[in-house]
DNA sequence: CTGTATCCACTACGATACTG
DNA sequence: CAGTATCGTAGTGGATACAG
């Protein structure tokens, strides 16, 4: 191994969101970032409208799922496409890369979906025992 | 299928991620947010303790990170580990769900870290093409 | 319909100092 | 070492109005 770090099987690469001025880690927080997660996770269903996904997107505003969508697509997420009609109708849909990366987010987003009644249980016995804290 | 909404394959799950009050939104938050990513992937290399994890999560500030690991702990994800002794030792560890969640997470980090190159170049062209903007 | 522009509240976050 | 407390700032994000 031509490693330098202490860091068990870690491969080689040029990036590292450990590592703070990675341009990475901006990137996955878009990803994974409040608004980004669930347009990455609505638009696996399909291509979506911009008011569609405002709708899909349950409590995000005409400004955040504007911000949210012109940030995947320069990051090469999301492809937009705009029909010069009137009135204009805007398609939003995966790249394939978009669709690998939400694809992932998708099974997090399961997996904590599937167990939230472990987590709530959780939160319960550490807000009891913790009591007042 | 006994479903009655539109979305395809989906379970009838009591808890919807893109529902405005569903509390595994919340969850998913801690899980997603810029410092519970980096820490449950930080733990998914082994137990670590406060500054180790410090300086792995490279730019969190105490604070922050131990705001993270109180709300990972309460949502059952880390376990915290405080040893009596002086000077005190704690380790943070991920629970059995824990480690699920940052399989996931960490499928997701080398994906978009392995992909950068792609992502930079897309930033590089929607910058040129779209000028000043 | 698909956005952008403006204003404002809130709070997330970092820096620092301090405690057990 | 492992945190908590306090404070100040910068940016997030919502509401509204407006433009193409």
């Amino acid at each position: 191994m031509s490693t330098m770090h202490e860091h068990a099987e870690e491969k080689d690469l040029p990036f590292d969101v450990f590592a703070r001025a990675c341009p990475s880690r901006v990137t996955l927080e878009h990803v994974t970032g409040r608004w980004g997660a669930l347009t990455l996770g609505a638009l696996h269903e399909g291509s979506l409208r911009f008011n569609e996904l405002r709708r899909r997107v349950d409590g995000v505003s005409e400004k955040m799922l504007s911000q949210t969508l012109q940030a995947l697509e320069r990051d090469g997420l999301v492809h937009r496409e705009a029909q010069p009609t009137n009135p204009p109708r805007v398609d939003y849909e995966l790249t394939p890369i978009g669709r690998e990366v939400a694809t992932r987010l998708i099974s997090l987003i399961q997996f904590v979906e599937g167990r939230m009644g472990d987590v709530l249980a959780a939160r319960e016995r550490y807000d009891t025992t913790r009591g007042a804290r």
